[in-house]
DNA sequence: TTCTGTGAACGGATTCACAGCA
DNA sequence: TGCTGTGAATCCGTTCACAGAA
């Protein structure tokens, strides 16, 4: 298994596991590179390179057992088992991040939360008890996290994430709207609906249609 | 203005853009793409590259005028105007979407909302009544969205979109954990904090240190 | 015949390096 | 001297195309 597989590689796999998982629950057995590429409008090279970085798991003429391959990338992507996540931020964002119902099924829990308000602090929501953000780094030294989940402000945000990283926390799911520095060893993801927004405006700006004020 | 501009660096125009917006409230009048990348963590070379597909906004020996660099950029990416977005879906999801307050800001307004559960629909949510998603078509046609969000459950998700589609959005953010086929010329952004945790937990996976069961 | 696995070819984005202007 | 703008060089991911197994 070799140490320099591209980032954007590990980034799809996610992506062929979610379809995998729909396969299998359809009752698929098999598919073919071809069909799966279809289904997530990628390339069957494409999917059949990326798979090989890993190992050879289909057989010729045939296709990929669904179910084998499934194992295997749940296997590569460590995501048979569970993962601890610590929130920072209880707000309206926190909150809703909270009571999101896609984190349980795939087996990422919420461990702790943290916030900065006073008012807050002590607070449960549901059975997790909001602690106060000033004592994030001797909490998470006494009881770690695999993830650190930032949904503060972004005045605030920075910090925390500096924080986090002194913890040795290792992956960070940034709701936050700002450009987080980090060490390369850590992994930081963005949530920033905004951008995303605004990246396509400038798609749209080109259009001859536009809406009435 | 060349037409091919790769897409990744449309999607950096907003990242600086945000960063310059924040030099310009703190009072910088100049920056240097060396300043600026370092504080984006990117090269200076991307970002003058990046920069040059739309024209020379700098002054040799100085740098960018920061405020006249974020005015071209807002007009590269209309971003000085409105934009109308129609929610499908308001449930947790769609609700907690409705509540952010990090939309209206950047000139991103909720035009209309739509739900297919009838206990919701007729249902005010701040100023913005719920319609019923089986007239969604009839709507839009009616009252055009510049973007459409959808916050529906994943086994809906594919059919909100291509509705959208057929009634002329061009542009789709997508809440909901499925890779969404759509026509080229429809532009789509995934937000998917799963996936996004799936991926760290490759390289998770392969640290030596792990939580405490 | 069908479809995988993979080296080779390709294409496109990033980085380099420098001419040129303030 | 300092920093932009940009062709050229480089790097890296994607696609091609085919040998080989079922």
């Amino acid at each position: 298994m070799p140490i320099d597989i591209p980032e954007v590689v590990i980034e799809r796999l996610p992506v062929y596991a979610r379809a995998l998982a729909l396969l299998a629950t359809d009752g698929h057995a098999v598919i073919s590179s071809q069909d799966l590429g279809a289904e997530l409008g990628v390339t069957p090279a494409q999917i059949r390179k990326d798979l090989s970085y890993f190992g050879k798991f289909g057989k010729q003429g045939r296709g990929y057992n669904v179910r084998k391959l499934l194992d295997e990338l749940y296997q590569i992507l460590g995501l048979n088992r569970e993962w601890s996540m610590a929130l920072i931020g209880t707000g309206r964002l926190g909150r809703a991040i909270l009571e999101y119902q896609g984190f349980g099924p795939q087996g990422f829990r919420f461990a702790a939360a943290f916030d900065a308000d006073p008012a807050s602090v002590g607070e449960m929501i549901g059975d997790l008890p909001i602690g106060d953000v000033a004592n994030l780094e001797a909490a998470l030294l006494n009881q770690p996290a695999d993830v650190g989940i930032v949904a503060v402000p972004a005045s605030e945000a920075q910090a925390v994430i500096d924080t986090l990283v002194r913890c040795g926390v290792k992956a960070i799911l940034n709701y936050a709207p700002i450009a987080a520095r980090h060490p390369a060893d850590v992994h930081l993801r963005q949530i920033d609906p905004v951008l995303a927004l605004q990246s396509m405006t400038y798609y749209l700006k080109r259009l001859p249609r536009a809406t009435a004020p």
